[in-house]
DNA sequence: CATGTGAGTGACTGTACACTCACTCTCGGG
DNA sequence: CCCGAGAGTGAGTGTACAGTCACTCACATG
């Protein structure tokens, strides 16, 4: 009978699945709280050979980072064109659930989380600038809203951050219920 | 001569001292990347006896975790009795105003980011939720503002996270100043 | 001055983890 | 069929760190 063969692919194949393992797995347990040897089991692959793929735990992070970045802007980028108010607050909103619709697994935005509380590490920090930059002159020029607009997208965006790490939409209470009304919950 | 003969304080007053250390110390290197060690030479004082003093790390976080939303509330208190305009939102953007005074030296507001991160340890989300609560509690009461400004005035200050973390006020760029646009810079 | 209580520490232990290295295995090209 | 390049790993190494323990020392009280 024929043994299940172990099949090789490429190291550029490989290096993209350990970088989806990464953000799923970072998005859990933070940075520092990560364990290669975790992220190498998510993937199915040794730890050493992760090492391998990646020069250092940092920059695993910060390419599993960008890629967060790369799919948030996709998912933008989509809602704008898919909305059927063209004015530009009809588009912002229609951005906004696209958005929503995102990050329902939580795990984009559990590591934009981290790399905030990982932003003293410079590659890092820097990651989250291009981040940040990258979706706000997206929302901005696809928009076409004001700048102050734009600053409140921006900021009900993080606000969302804040429910979902504290989990504040499972909890029952009215002082909850006021910060989540409104947003979107996964 | 008197040689500087050692002082013995009584071990309430060394917990607050360490507390405040905590603060300081977990505020730049985060819940995981801070060693107790580093505390403890903050404090001037053996790594041991933080020991005997908390009964773990997280336990020590979380009492900095605590006293940094005590603080902050009493200082969105007194900005409520200071405003000059009575109305909710005069009161409201006065508190705003107490709270950027607080966060100047930025401690507050980074332990608040990591304990976001770190809130999947379930005695740190428990406090987070509490600090939040009490928070907005102590908002919405003391502005007597609508639920909406609130939630705003939450957000807002979410913004000011990310903004602070990443150094957003120290970026010559349009999209960083778009972003930072009427938030008071520390 | 004797003594008990509590402040404070040095040295240690166990463990977790990032990263390395020598090695094996796969498979495409000659 | 063979061989070399590259995929992939097991077993380690060094280090950093949380928590413990036996101990010393200060000082208030009688």
């Amino acid at each position: 009978m024929p043994a299940p063969t172990v099949r090789l692919s490429t190291a550029e194949a490989r290096r993209s699945i350990v970088i989806d393992s990464a953000i799923e797995v970072f998005a859990r347990t933070g940075y520092l709280g990560t364990p290669i040897a975790a992220i190498a089991e998510h993937a199915r692959i040794s730890p050493a050979y992760v090492s391998k793929l990646f020069p250092n735990k940092e920059a695993l992070f910060v390419a599993a980072l960008d890629e967060c970045f790369d799919r948030a802007g996709a998912a933008l980028s989509r809602g704008a064109d898919t909305g059927v108010d063209r004015s530009p607050d009809g588009i912002l909103s229609a951005m906004g659930g696209a958005y929503a619709d995102l990050i329902a697994d939580r795990s984009l935005l559990m590591l934009q989380v981290h790399a905030q509380s990982a932003a003293t590490v410079p590659e890092i920090g820097a990651a989250l600038r291009r981040g940040i930059e990258s979706i706000t002159t997206l929302v901005r020029s696809r928009s076409g809203a004001s700048d102050e607009a734009v600053q409140r997208f921006v900021a009900y965006g993080q606000l969302c951050h804040l429910i979902v790490t504290t989990g504040l939409d499972e909890v029952p209470a009215e002082w909850a219920r006021l910060l989540t009304a409104g947003i979107r919950h996964p």
